[in-house]
RNA sequence: GCCGAGGUCGCAUAGUCUGGUAUUGCGCAGGAUUGCUAAUCCUGUUCCUUUGGAAGCGUGGGUUCAAAUCCCACUCUCGGCGCCA
């Protein structure tokens, strides 16, 4: 959510930040959100008018009544006011959920240096890091690399959950479980505190997190209970302070989290559907920050580094890819995906590092101050970027470290994790 | 799941029975005073079209000229009991 004052303010600014998006109905949508507001303030004007005319009629009644005088003349004289006030104050709460609505609508100020484009194909490369691997054979897709090896069960799962689901078997698990204790190792070594959050968020919290369009495409609703599973650890952690002024003193907080991932991916057939790419569950070791507002640049490229060093580590090519507008969404002001190398010789999304300055924590109203005692002084900055999502970093590993007989060999970096084994082999059918 | 207590502005606190300007202290900001500091005093600390208004007492309804206060529903926290991997 942007600040409104910020809006009455700086119009021009902000719409001049919005039309770099270059989409019409953005830029229609906000000049409809300073018309409504204008009107808002005509409402609201009219509404406290009339309240102040009924609270000074009862100061009045009381007065009477307490002179021992007659107040009934003057309580019958205040109820036209006060049908009138009631008629307003309709109207009121009508454009105040109207307002609100729209203001969530509008998305967070593009920082300067992102790029335009109108979609993933317009995302600007930074750099390429890794060797391709060379095959002496065709390389295989992972899919079937896995079901070859017996590591793989879709068409039972299909048969108890339904599409997108996956029985992951002996060393498969074991590698998934192997790339979470990697990713978590590596980010507790450098102060980031392990988090294990609840799987499911109420719908206030989910609202301050993410786009309203999120809870039909993506989430999943726990019937009964005002419960969504979550899409990521990252609405968990973002919520985690909401409603709470942080001491500066504290700042930055770190967060490593750990999670399974909820996602209906409801629209997105067809796109490389195949396989592990996009499943309805997968497990995530996720970066989360809380700083102050100077410094989110910078620890956006921490976040960057991060998640750079465990894939440099595990040896697996990639490229990281700066957001152009048109793919950046409604939350981030900026944001890096990294993509890692698959055997189709395609680079594909592993990972996504955000800078969401202050628009998540103004919707969870997560303030801060310099000090305790101090005055509140504003809204934090938040930011997350992906460790590991073990699922797509499974495919990826799978199909650059396969070997010509159907093995994989196990990165050296996860050799530990695995039990100091070196390679995937055939597993036993069951 | 059951019983009990509670939720008041950044923090703490009074008011709730018996409806009538939300009290007081602390913090913070600005000003006054003062060799400096402290103390003291004044104003402010949410929103608006600011000589003035309005709102705000966990959330949402209801009753009323008027609700922190009365009624209904929900929610969260704490305590006790029950169930439980």
């Amino acid at each position: 959510m942007l600040d409104l004052k910020n809006i009455r303010k700086n119009p021009k600014e902000v719409r001049k930040n919005l039309a770099r998006r270059k989409d019409k109905v953005l830029l229609e949508r906000f000049d409809n959100l300073l018309k409504k507001d204008e009107q808002h303030r005509k409402i609201l004007w009219k509404v406290e008018h009339l309240r102040h005319k009924r609270n000074e009629k009862s100061l009045l009644i009381n007065k009477l009544k307490k002179e021992k005088k007659n107040f009934k003349k003057a309580i019958s004289e205040v109820q036209k006011t006060v049908k009138n006030l009631e008629k307003e104050e309709l109207k009121l709460e009508k454009s105040d959920k109207e307002m609100n609505i729209l203001l969530m609508r509008i998305p967070n100020l593009i920082d300067e240096c992102v790029p335009y484009g109108e979609g993933d194909k317009d995302n600007v490369e930074i750099r390429k890091v890794g060797q391709k691997p060379k095959f002496s054979f065709k390389p295989k897709n992972h899919f079937e690399l896995l079901e070859n090896l017996n590591l793989i069960d879709s068409e039972r799962a299909n048969k108890v959950s339904g599409h997108g689901f996956f029985y992951l078997k002996g060393d498969l698990a074991l590698l998934d479980f192997s790339l979470q204790k990697f990713a978590i190792d590596f980010l507790s070594e450098k102060g980031y505190i392990i988090v294990e959050p609840p799987l499911m968020l109420r719908k206030k919290p989910y609202e301050g997190v993410t786009d309203l369009d999120d809870f039909e495409n993506v989430m999943y609703k726990i019937e009964d209970d005002d419960l969504y599973l979550i899409a990521t650890s990252e609405h968990p952690m973002a919520s985690y302070y909401m409603d709470e002024i942080l001491n500066a003193k504290e700042l930055p907080i770190k967060f490593c989290g750990i999670s399974s991932c909820f996602r209906r991916e409801v629209g997105s057939h067809g796109k490389y559907t195949k396989g592990l790419f996009r499943m309805h569950q997968f497990n995530k070791i996720e970066q989360f920050i809380f700083c102050k507002p100077e410094d989110s640049l910078k620890l956006h490229e921490e976040l960057q580094n991060n998640c750079e060093q465990l894939y440099k580590k595990l040896r697996i090519p990639y490229r990281v890819v700066d957001v152009c507008t048109g793919d950046l969404g409604i939350i981030a002001a900026k944001k890096y995906d990294t993509e890692m190398l698959m055997a189709d010789g395609k680079y594909r999304e592993v990972g996504s590092n955000s800078n969401c300055t202050d628009y998540q924590a103004r919707r969870l109203n997560i303030r801060y101050r310099e000090g305790e005692g101090k005055p509140i002084k504003g809204f934090v900055h938040t930011l997350n970027n992906t460790a590991i999502a073990t699922s797509r970093t499974i495919i990826a590993i799978i199909e650059n470290y396969q070997n010509k007989d159907g093995s994989i060999t196990i990165p050296k970096v996860l050799q530990p994790y695995m039990n100091g084994k070196k390679k995937i082999l055939k597993q036993k059918v069951i």
